[in-house]
DNA sequence: AACGCCTATCAATAGACGGA
DNA sequence: TCCGTCTATTGATAGGCGTT
């Protein structure tokens, strides 16, 4: 729509391909506002520009879920270092240490998600971006699965 | 865009409202899927319908993260269930239970992400909804705050 | 370069109708 | 009742121009 059709293929020039992302953006996001007013209903829409921008639309009044608190709460524990006790070497304490270990690589990678004031670099953000299709990914093979 | 102007507000009649919902979909996935065509950009978008259906839209040809590898490692390990020892009481097998709990409660919620097969209710979809709001809201803030 | 405004033009869809 | 089709009508936007 606009003074000339055109193609369905990726834009080189970098010039109209800024202003008509910016353009198209604008038109999704007004679309996906009616969509939430007209029908009430949740809705999530994430978009990297061409120079990888990322752009987020949800508009949600949704409580959040208890997970986060839980995450939350794992992570205050961590911060305790309550684990952080001389080790002796019998079993169990090699246990306890491995525990520990896998606690710990665990609870950073959460703590990321908890926390993004951490991340402070694009990469890190793709790498979020990539869990989050994965997980997208995952969710709609079930969806798929149970028709 | 129609024979008549419709009114921004919450379509209340359940026949007009999906008949609405299933035409409107339709387009915003249309412009979504020129999107991620015109600007050959990464997209996400997840609708939930009337009937709180969830649609998920992500054209993405990109490689998985490592996170996910990394879930998986974890959950294989708990499956081993190398924890599975007699308990005695002293301080250390007392920090060991403790460790073994919080691994536990950790692992499983990390489970359900890795392998959404395990979700067999649209509740347990709604709350890996919202989870994945509460993250997307704390990616945008962090967003807006580096501008 | 990015953004907003303009307007001719193309695109989406509201409402109606008909088939499965 | 749920789809797809049709078409009048509204809505989105390509290209242009001016401002920052």
């Amino acid at each position: 729509m606009g003074r000339k059709k055109i193609e369905l293929k990726t834009i080189e020039c970098p010039k109209e391909k800024s202003s008509k992302y910016s353009k198209r953006k604008k038109g999704l996001l007004k679309k996906a506002e009616e969509m939430a007013v007209l029908f009430d209903s949740d809705i999530i829409l994430l978009v990297f520009s061409p120079t990888s921008k990322p752009n987020l639309f949800y508009p949600h009044s949704r409580p959040l879920s208890g997970i986060l608190e839980k995450l939350s709460n794992m992570s205050e524990y961590e911060r305790e270092e309550r684990f952080d006790l001389s080790l002796q070497e019998d079993d169990k304490v090699i246990e306890l240490a491995e525990a520990r270990e896998l606690l710990d690589e665990n609870t950073s990678i959460l703590r990321n998600w908890q926390d993004p004031h951490r991340v402070d670099d694009l990469a890190r953000l793709t790498i979020m971006e990539d869990h989050l299709v994965s997980i997208l990914s995952l969710i709609k093979k079930v969806q798929n699965e149970q028709g």
